[in-house]
DNA sequence: CACCAGGCAAGTA
DNA sequence: TACTTGCATGGT
């Protein structure tokens, strides 16, 4: 481990992998489904992203091909679960023609760009910010980049870890300025935080009975 | 009924 | 730079 810190997000990521157990992200079965059930999960619920993909697959069009194929108003029928769903239809044509104009829809060659060059990348893409690029990022590509969402922000907030009105990049460099490059790692304690977030820390706190609040190195929240 | 979900871009001052 | 607002279905 590379200092105190580190130990202590060690730590955290041990505790909460008692109790809660692996995750087994990032739910899907190819990096084309993950790179789009990173977009369609934008601000809702994962349950939502698995219809929009089941229509999807139902259809055969999870695939270049066939997305391309569909217009943004038909589209956006097959992905209507996840909300939002013109938005999404548009960033998910924005990605296949990212995919298209600047790998030649050559996937594997995407996957095996450079972690720099492809983050860039993807953050040019409308409606690709940079929660949904590093997914792609650490899920698809299987990069060590750390993922930021709102309950990380939330729970190292409430518990002191971090200053409240700290960046993604700030929170990023925070889990990886002080973890090794490990991707396994990163996968799992991603997934963690959002499990644990889920159950005890929305935005009306119930954090009384988190984890979290019975490890002493971790202030509580109240 | 209120509240929330594994964000992001565009608009405003 | 620093807020605000629109986008929208489905579940608790």
């Amino acid at each position: 481990m590379k200092n105190e810190t580190g130990q202590k997000l060690m730590d955290m990521f041990h505790l909460l992998l008692r109790r809660f157990g692996p995750q087994d992200w990032w739910p899907g079965e190819t990096a084309l489904e993950m790179m789009l059930g990173a977009v369609l999960t934008q601000n809702t619920n994962w349950k939502n992203v698995e219809k929009a993909l089941r229509n999807l697959k139902g259809l055969h069009l999870l695939s270049l091909h066939g997305i391309r194929s569909q217009s943004t108003p038909e589209l956006a029928e097959r992905i209507r679960p996840v909300g939002y769903y013109n938005v999404k239809a548009k960033r998910l044509k924005n990605l296949i023609e990212f995919i298209s104009d600047r790998y030649h829809g050559d996937l594997p060659a995407l996957l095996k760009e450079k972690t720099g060059v492809l983050r860039e990348g993807l953050l040019s893409v409308k409606g690709i910010g940079p929660e949904t690029a590093d997914s792609i990022l650490l899920y698809a590509a299987g990069r060590p980049i750390f993922v930021i969402d709102a309950y990380t922000h939330r729970i190292l907030s409430r518990h002191s870890m971090i200053d409240d009105q700290a960046t993604y990049d700030e929170l990023q460099a925070y889990f990886m300025d002080h973890l090794p490059d490990d991707p396994e790692l990163f996968n799992e304690f991603h997934a963690l935080i959002v499990r644990t977030g889920k159950e005890y820390c929305r935005k009306k706190p119930l954090c009384h009975e988190c984890p979290l609040n019975t490890w002493g190195s971790i202030p509580p929240f109240l």
